[in-house]
RNA sequence: GCCGGUGUGGCGAAAUGGCAGACGCACAGGACUUAAAAUCCUGGGGCUAUAAAAAGCCGUGUGGGUUCGAGUCCCACCACCGGCACCA
């Protein structure tokens, strides 16, 4: 790579740092009750303080799955964020937690492991050097000693332990949060003291209904199928009918899987957004995957003298004020009446429509573009209100999946029922009436009732809100139906079949009657650990990997082990907590450790603290997935007084994606991908870190440009030069050919000589203050791309100087240290040994605070317009009044022939601010 | 289709309703140099005009509106990006 001459000798500064940050233990944080050693800089900042008498601020990063590919440019991006920020809080006084680690379960590694017949972990572990060795390179300030791994037993142990919680808990309705199961009410039939004497086949009911209640619990349902992976996939990681990894085809399958109980949580998930400052973007796409909507079941009875059980076909609708409108009915095809109901004549057709709907792929289903398929039972179905007979038919717009599987169709306000019914000739009635000049056909939108009226009930007239409530209370009234809310929002699919993810921490029994059942193992028994395998495959016949370990399998109490494993969701849903307390061997988190960072202890030093997590930085990829779940447990662990905030995160950011040079995603196939390593090796870190931030807002899709990077790369020059001596950096250059001992060579470049110990003067005061507050303000908002503009024009101007302030140029070096610590570093050191001045630790130096004094103004440019059009800018005292303003505007040569001739109908002065003439 | 975001120079971008384009890239001219690289200085939205200026007009996706004044607020569109998508 052809290069010109380096702007400083970044590639020593920087190595330099890393490791003496690293020896120093510069960026560790300490719990409550642990005492800081003295010459730690943390202590200096804060003589004689307890570390947990400090306000707090919890920064955190998403934490990384370690690829093989190693760091791209997106991950940076995120981490240099925080690490601004981190360091700036530090500056600012607090204590900042500021963690990493590593995401370390996942699909890649064990299919390498099944291609060369090695333990996942080796890869796992490779790649995790090399993910920390590049990160490292960044200088971010992470507190190290707190690393964690997902896959390290003493962190999956803490998961698996979770697992046990969320197992031997259920969800009370009563008090809206989870409890312990021992504390589950059972049904007066199966209360033990009422039937003391039948005892074990009374306690198999127990159990079943105890299980049927836990949070965690097993069910046979239809899940996808990944023939490809060789394992199930939960809703989520379907995409277009291929599977969100790999892009394999998924089929459904009927299968015995673990789920958690998320739903239950469904309605707090919901409501406590509004307690957290998260973008309205990402709080609109979690309220839209928990789906919520308000309705009413109403039940129809099944006119059809053959059942004579009064079964009803129970449906779910947001607009009950439609109901004299429904005209026919349509099932999901998996509804379970449909055998009962389909008289005898359509049965084969029915049957072979449910078989070729069976046989549709997930997209086939559900393409929009294709026209609505169905078919008629034979069978009908009353409608509650007016008794009158419809039909009911089966088709696959209906989702078996989705409130009751069971609609009524309303084929005048519903644009589905509208096609549908238009397509086989149902019939189509009005019931809304659209505000003039709107279509009824079809129409969806609040209107006024008509033509919904019986002896008993009459919504004509209403308006659509009115009429919801009023035919809401006859149903109830009637016992035909009552208010609901539905949501989209299903249970959590928690069982893969895989090889390297957190075994369950449950086994396998079999009752006295011959069905199996599972229990849980005690926690002293955990982690419970993956065993090593000859081979990772699934077994032929469909089992996961683990059961090939028929050693670690088969428990001599006769019990087996479970077999599947937890999704790579697990780890990351509770990894903020563990690097509160990331090696407490007793807990998953220590109380006190907890309650300081998470923000909820007394503390009459601190200033105002935010509850959980202050900032968590990370992809959009995530904005459902990783944050529900995380947010679902931290509910649980609430709930049972483990953790002591209600949310885990208060405020979260995305960052923006990083596109290729070309504007195109970042992509192997168009060759577009940048390496972080090769910035590094000829930009070096601090250029790369301030390049990340300066291609602007932080939540932007941007696209990559490393003439970008060179800018910034020249600033970092600037700034250098400004601070040296040509002359010994010249020296410098020509030893760094022939020396050996590279390291010693910094020492031979000097302080720039134009640098005194001098007063600022009051000019250099405003420019120095000027970028303070610039660089304050923007860094509260994390504006960095404008923060770093002002850090250049702080150095344009300064290169002007002839005599350099030394404590101005103090000052900027803290402004520029959370941007590009190194080079700050070196410039402190050597600006302090040069003048011999303190010389605490830069990253603790106290944040310099602007002086609004300073800024002020002798004389003010003040523009002149005429009719809102810029005439002229005329230079004015700074206090000067309204009415001198004014004058001086209208005496401007230039504003005259726009004035002249013309009636003065107004003229607006705003003082220090602008003139605006407005003539007629 | 629904929800959210974004549209400003050749490019990345900046602008509490008050001088549009800070800062940076690319570009052009100059200084230094035998020459180049690096560095430093200067210039710069478009159009009209001019020897050069001065000056004027137009300009923040499009069309309306509010206002003394709109990139910014309101209404209606268009384009692109992201999410959801037969959820009754």
């Amino acid at each position: 790579m052809a290069f010109g001459r380096r702007q400083y000798p970044f590639h020593l500064i920087e190595p330099k740092w890393q490791r003496q940050w690293d020896e120093q233990q510069a960026f560790r944080a300490w719990n409550p009750g642990e005492t800081v050693p003295a010459d730690h800089p943390l202590a200096q900042r804060h003589p004689n303080t307890k570390p947990e008498q400090l306000p707090k601020f919890y920064i955190l990063d998403m934490f990384p799955y370690p690829s093989g590919a190693g760091l791209h440019v997106g991950h940076p991006e995120g981490y240099t964020a925080t690490d601004i920020l981190a360091r700036y809080r530090r500056a600012c006084g607090y204590h900042v937690l500021h963690p990493m680690g590593w995401d370390a379960f996942g699909l890649p590694a064990e299919q390498y492991a099944i291609k060369t017949r090695q333990h996942p972990r080796k890869t796992t572990e490779q790649n995790v050097a090399t993910f920390k060795r590049q990160i490292k390179s960044l200088g971010f300030s992470y507190d190290w000693s707190r690393e964690v791994d997902t896959t390290d037993p003493k962190y999956f142990k803490w998961t698996q332990w979770i697992f046990l919680k969320l197992y031997n808990s259920w969800f009370n309705p009563a008090t809206n949060r989870a409890e312990p199961i021992e504390r589950l009410p059972y049904p007066a039939e199966l209360e033990s003291e009422a039937n003391a004497a039948a005892s074990a086949e009374l306690e198999t009911k127990r159990r079943a209904y105890r299980d049927s209640k836990r949070l965690a619990y097993v069910t046979e349902a239809p899940v996808w199928w990944c023939e490809g992976l060789g394992t199930v996939l939960a809703n989520e990681e379907v995409v277009d009918g291929k599977s969100e990894v790999g892009g394999f085809p998924v089929t459904r399958k009927p299968m015995r899987q673990w789920m958690l109980r998320i739903t239950a949580y469904a309605e707090r998930l919901l409501a406590d957004l509004e307690t957290i400052d998260w973008s309205d973007s990402l709080k609109e796409m979690q309220r839209n995957w928990i789906g919520r909507s308000e309705g009413a079941e109403v039940d129809f009875e099944i006119a059809d003298s053959r059942l004579t059980t009064g079964e009803r076909i129970r449906v779910f609708t947001t607009r009950p004020d439609t109901l004299f409108g429904a005209t026919y009915m349509v099932l999901a095809p998996e509804h379970k009446l449909v055998e009962r109901i389909t008289t005898a004549e359509r049965r084969s057709a029915v049957e072979a429509y449910r078989i070729e709907v069976a046989k549709k792929s997930d997209l086939e289903r559900t393409e929009l573009a294709k026209e609505k398929t169905g078919i008629f039972t034979g069978a009908h179905a009353i409608n509650p209100v007016n008794k009158e007979r419809i039909p009911i038919w089966i088709a696959d717009y209906v989702l078996i999946s989705y409130g009751t599987g069971a609609i009524m169709a309303v084929p005048g306000h519903d644009m589905r029922d509208f096609e549908f019914a238009t397509r086989f000739g149902l019939p189509i009635v009005e019931v809304v009436r659209p505000p003039a000049g709107n279509d009824w056909h079809g129409y969806v939108d609040d209107g006024t009732s008509v033509n919904s009226a019986s002896a008993e009930v009459s919504l004509n007239g209403l308006a659509t809100p009115e009429a919801k409530k009023k035919i809401t209370a006859w149903l109830e009234k009637k016992g035909l139906g009552k208010k609901t809310v539905n949501f989209k929002l299903r249970d959590w699919l928690f069982s893969r079949q895989r090889y390297w993810g957190e075994p369950f921490p449950i086994v396998w029994k079999t009752g006295s009657d011959g069905t199996p059942y599972h229990e849980a193992l005690p926690e002293a028994s955990l982690p419970v650990i993956p065993p090593p395998l000859d081979d990772y495959k699934p077994t032929p016949d469909g089992q996961p990997p683990l059961a090939r370990a028929k050693d670690w399998l088969n428990l001599p109490n006769g019990s087996k082990r479970e077999t599947n494993t937890m999704p790579q969701w697990a780890g990351s849903c509770w990894y903020y907590l563990r690097y509160l307390d990331a090696h407490n061997d007793g807990a998953y988190v220590g109380k006190n450790a907890e309650r300081y960072w998470m923000g909820t202890e007394e503390n009459p030093k601190s200033k105002k603290v935010t509850p959980g997590v202050d900032l968590y930085v990370g992809g959009t990829e995530h904005a459902v997935l990783h944050l529900l779940y995380a947010r679902f447990w931290h509910k649980v662990l609430f709930d049972l007084g483990q953790v002591s905030t209600a949310e885990p995160f208060y405020k979260l950011v995305n960052q923006g994606l990083i596109l290729g040079e070309d504007g195109q995603k970042m992509s192997k196939s168009r060759g577009n991908v940048i390496n972080p390593d090769d910035i590094l090796v000829e930009y070096g870190a601090d250029a790369f870190r301030l390049y990340e931030m300066f291609m602007g807002p932080l939540e932007m899709v941007k696209p990559w440009s490393t003439k970008g990077v060179e800018g910034v790369y020249r600033f970092l020059g600037r700034a250098w030069r400004l601070f040296v001596d040509e002359k010994s950096e010249t020296e410098f250059e020509q030893a760094e050919t022939t020396a050996e001992n590279r390291k010693e060579l910094l020492k031979l470049i000097q302080l720039n000589p134009a640098i005194k110990d001098t007063q600022p003067t009051p000019a250099q005061l405003k420019t120095l203050h000027a970028c303070i507050k610039k660089v304050t303000e923007d860094l509260d908002g994390m504006r960095f791309n404008t923060a770093i503009s002002a850090l250049m024009v702080f150095i344009n101007e300064a290169m002007t100087w002839e005599t350099k302030p030394a404590s101005a140029l103090r000052d900027f070096l803290i402004l520029l240290q959370p941007f590009s610590p190194h080079i700050a570093e070196e410039l402190w050191q050597k600006l302090n040994a040069a003048l011999n001045t303190s010389h605490s630790a830069l990253t603790y130096a106290a944040w310099p605070k602007f002086d609004p004094a300073l800024l002020v103004e002798d004389t003010l440019e003040i523009p002149v317009q005429v009719n809102g059009k810029l005439r002229d800018v005329i230079r004015v005292p700074a206090n000067a009044t309204p009415a001198e303003l004014e004058a001086a505007a209208r005496s401007s040569e230039k504003v005259k022939p726009f004035v002249e001739g013309k009636t003065i109908k107004k003229v607006i002065v705003l003082p220090r601010k602008l003139v605006n003439i407005a003539v007629g």
